[in-house]
DNA sequence: ATGGCTATTTATAACTC
DNA sequence: TGAGTTATAAATAGCCA
């Protein structure tokens, strides 16, 4: 069935496209994963030939995009934070993300249970560093 | 001799830091396979712990980033999610609202701890729920 | 296009030197 | 450390519903 391919360019258009789908979800889910267990900074970008744009980075596409690009807010910490960290902070301190959750689908669920899986670990060991 | 793992951030240093370089070159040979065989602007960069930068192109990195920095409003997914699910499907994603838990104070950090097991079981159970 | 389904190829976790 | 080895897990090319 399956047969080893020789990578050089599709030219019939569906066969790419069908190729193009299917290797940039591979090639997304595995660049999260390697953000995820090696907490490296990464973005990988991707414009389909019809011009759409795909894109994910950790910590976030921009961050990553200012230390290759140069820019000095490569080091972020808790001043100024960007719109998206103000949104995100006022959704937890409402509690109005859980309402978002229940708009989720499965795959979301299941990236965001992973995140929280890790997210919980990691307060668990702050808090345990924090005298009090 | 190989196990299956989970996908979290590796504590050991130094595993974490082979994996890193593992699975950095694989990432890296498929997304240069991508690139070749469907003609996509792609661009991947990836910075180490050390700070090292790894970085590739089609057809190179300065175009790609012009199209994202320049280009038009980038379609993150190609659904047509709800506002609640961009705002957290965004964040989940790019990794943002870790930033933002960052900024919480102790009590707010236990109050969402509180949640996140909540928020854990619920999905586990609902994904054990559903026939896949 | 979209979403499975294998038969294969490919990536890689654990191990060794 | 870094560079192989190998057994296993994961991705995917070609099909088809």
């Amino acid at each position: 069935m399956r047969r080893k391919i020789e990578i050089k360019l599709i030219n019939d258009k569906s066969k790419r496209y069908t190729t193009f789908t299917k290797r940039r979800k591979g090639l997304m889910k595995k660049a999260e994963e390697f953000c995820q267990i090696s907490d490296s900074k990464a973005v990988f970008i991707s414009f389909s030939g019809a011009g759409n744009c795909y894109c994910l980075g950790h910590p976030d596409v921009d961050t990553v995009l200012d230390c290759y690009l140069g820019g000095s807010s490569s080091t972020k910490e808790e001043e100024a934070p960007t719109e998206a960290e103000r949104r995100i902070g006022d959704a937890v301190e409402s509690g109005r993300w859980k309402e978002a959750v229940r708009g989720l689908g499965l795959d979301k669920l299941d990236q965001l249970h992973a995140e929280l899986e890790n997210i919980t670990r990691r307060v668990s060991l702050a808090a345990e560093s924090v005298n009090r």
